[in-house]
DNA sequence: CTAAAAACAGTTACTATTACTGATTTGGAG
DNA sequence: CTCCAAATCAGTAATAGTAACTGTTTTTAG
């Protein structure tokens, strides 16, 4: 995690750029797909190296929901997710900070705390109004 | 999801067996390595997919860790994971339940939350005290 | 302006997981 | 018990997401 010796680089201020511009949390291939049409010939290699360069300098949050492809969050405050389990989409939950410190039952564990990642399932809205529409349909 | 239609097979069993021995939550390829002891030409997609099965089904619990390999956990009550940022390793955390249903700000989010999943991040009990003595060390 | 370091594009490699194959096992019906 | 369809198997190939490698180009401090 170096963070002196960084150049700029018109490919990595691109994805910031247009990952700031979106609020859907998207994956690498999408960043990709998108900044391409501005650097048409960008290589993936390169969105995967500065997605998670930004990540440890903390200019992004790289959201690893289980299974598939990591999502990339230009939002850095400290807020909560919400992964739709029909259609992976990720969006933010508005949800209190919740603190975890008062909570753990200090016995039996050695180590050291540094942070927590919550992640909410569920179906979203698009899903739910498409799942009802569904099962009323089906009646006969 | 299918729970009926399900035929015992000796190798899904060998399978669930070994799980609940463990208390470290292994990956798929340590169940695998683990189980060829006792049946030494299973198959590794035999193991996930009984593993997927017994998810599936609520027999076992499935973690997935962000990067690397999923891990699986033969305890099904609910309780809390810590995973080592330097090792990877996944240990149980004694941590009372939270309730979430208070802290969600229900205005803006028109889906359904179904459960949540949180997972502790930081430095194992060992791998902490190999960073103390490593720092000591270097000390001149 | 120059040169070393950083970043690049393009490609290949790796890892975890899933899907496909034809053979074997399981368990209920006769 | 025997038969047979469904489930499961072992083995293999395929996929997806991501990381590593290579030779070239860009960046920036001096």
């Amino acid at each position: 995690m170096q963070i002196a010796n960084l150049k700029h680089s018109k490919q990595r201020d691109a994805i910031l750029e247009f990952l700031m511009t979106r609020k859907d949390h998207p994956t690498a291939d999408t960043v990709y797909q998108n900044v391409r049409e501005q650097f048409p010939n960008i290589s993936l290699g390169t969105v995967y190296r500065n997605l998670t360069l930004l990540a440890e300098i903390g200019q992004i949050q790289k959201i690893a929901i289980g299974n598939g492809a990591d999502h990339f969050d230009a939002c850095t405050d400290p807020h909560y997710h919400f992964i739709c389990i029909d259609c992976g989409s990720v969006q933010d939950l508005p949800v209190e900070e919740i603190d975890f410190k008062d909570k753990i039952i200090s016995s039996g564990f050695d180590g050291s705390i540094t942070g927590h990642i919550t992640y909410f399932y569920g179906h979203c809205g698009e899903c739910e109004r498409r799942r009802k529409s569904l099962k009323k349909s089906s009646l006969h």
